[in-house]
DNA sequence: CCCGTCGATACCGCACGGGTATCGACCCAG
DNA sequence: CTGGGTCGATACCCGTGCGGTATCGACGGG
């Protein structure tokens, strides 16, 4: 199988539709038609229904729309690390970390300190993403290693190593009736009146019903706070972040949010392996 | 970058001949390493060191040769699962689940059990492969799902869930002196006189040095300790499989052993989803 | 010093991927 | 019921690119 193959057909099973595809990839409809149909062929597998009104994934189909997303992910990664490493040689940056924009911020920083002054470091470059964004970044090779935020951001398919464990606090604007509590529970938290809790990116790319403001990145969710618009539950060390208008309180049975630096499981690279080793000691 | 391309690639950096790594694909010398070139050209990378005496690769190269083989895997794995889709519509096996030849035994007979009396079971095929082979098959899609044993085998990379933990006792022949004894340490069983620990086979192929047979699967090891070759130490479920000739001793600080079922991150398989619901409810 | 080894280059032919034109099925409007 | 519009499949053509053979050039060893 072709990776050209690969992503014909992946356009064709997200567009459902042989005309969109084709414009999508910037080819012709008859061809696309036929390097499907090959690609059929050689699997000895129906993998749409067509009529002329309607197309359809069957079960093979749809196996193969997962299967081949994540293959064609792994390709990316290797023609991008591979590009990577070339230019490091040629003193570019030799790896790149991914972060939540916004989070992380100290751990961050001592990390790169200490492990500019390691003797075999190499340049990181450093990519802020939005929220949910970084999974994608380190599977298709933008990135090589992340420091996610677990329960909220999933380690599934990589390796990690644990950094930190904090209890988290809600952020509401100063002057607040509840900002003069000692602690709120979820429960209050979840349901303050005209302070709905924002809504974030969902694995899938949208966003979830509900009351509250669609909210991005941390600068942007803070600001929000400020403003009055909304109230929201952080792990305790963006106190160290907080301008002012904001108020912190404990929220006793939130779940600790443990940081982590994670990476691809097959990753042998020094780079990698060195911010790990450097991470781990902080 | 083209699956072609990768796959000539990865064979001129394992074999480091382009003759031989023609012959291994098939194809003559010259079209080989006008590929290569080409792909070095298109990567904007150098990949291979080559004088008339030897090919080294560069560190570029050695990066496409680790993300290449995963990504080679992953279409594989694309292949392979589409495939059986396509034939478990037509009454074919549905899924398969790969277990270390000789362990899990009862699990596996409980799991295969429980799993058919699932209103939506489908047809699962059993394959038993040998020690550390397991990661490999999810990997390159010839298996869905496995049984593993940690801290043996390695789950990185795979989503997994536990199923039961147990200790470990040493298996050895009966009528030895150490067979009289309730309990041992892992030193003791480690240094028996005339009975060498055997050797596995580990993730890169080969076999370890020392004085132990080289073992492939149970019911060789359990042979070999019969025969007076050997003795082992097995999480105690082993002891339902024991035929006559062998006596087992707790080990007291061996390891403990988890079971897990363990199948890709990215499978969105019902089948896989309810093997693993069934598995975790035993 | 010459021969053997090994990767690169030169050149050729054909298979295959992509383009345009058109067909056939299907749905809906009138 | 029929004509037009939509959409995927088919027919046919052309050019690129992949793979083959022959050969070269560099390098080492007997």
């Amino acid at each position: 199988m072709e990776t050209r193959e690969l992503r014909y057909f992946v356009a064709v099973a997200e567009e459902l539709h042989f005309g969109r595809a084709a414009e999508r990839l910037g080819m012709a409809q008859p061809p696309l038609s036929r390097a499907i149909a090959q690609l059929e062929r050689r699997l000895g597998a129906t993998l749409l229904e067509r009529s002329s009104r309607a197309v359809v994934l069957t079960e093979a189909g749809s196996v193969l729309l997962d299967e081949g997303r994540a293959a064609l992910d792994a390709i990316d990664a290797a023609d991008r690390r591979t590009r990577r490493a070339s230019r490091a040689a040629e003193g570019g940056a030799g790896v790149v970390l991914v972060s939540k924009a916004g989070a992380a911020q100290e751990i961050l920083a001592k990390l790169l300190d200490a492990y500019a002054a390691e003797p075999d470091a190499v340049a990181v470059e450093v990519v802020l993403s939005g929220v949910g964004e970084q999974e994608r970044l380190l599977r298709d090779g933008r990135a090589d290693v992340a420091l996610l935020h677990q329960p909220f951001d999933s380690t599934v398919g990589f390796d990690f190593e644990a950094l930190r464990t904090e209890n988290q606090v809600l952020v509401l604007p100063s002057g607040h009736p509840l900002s003069t509590r000692t602690r709120l529970s979820m429960a209050e938290a979840a349901d303050i009146p005209g302070l709905p809790l924002p809504r974030w990116k969902t694995c899938d790319g949208s966003y979830p019903d509900g009351p509250g403001p669609e909210v991005h990145d941390h600068t942007q969710l803070l600001q929000l706070v400020a403003l009055g618009r909304t109230a929201v539950v952080l792990p305790e060390s963006a106190r160290a972040q907080l301008r002012d208008g904001l108020a912190v309180v404990p929220v006793i049975d939130a779940p600790q949010v443990t940081t982590v630096i994670a990476w691809p499981p097959h990753s042998r690279s020094r780079a990698v392996a060195g911010l790990v080793r450097v991470a781990s000691r902080l």
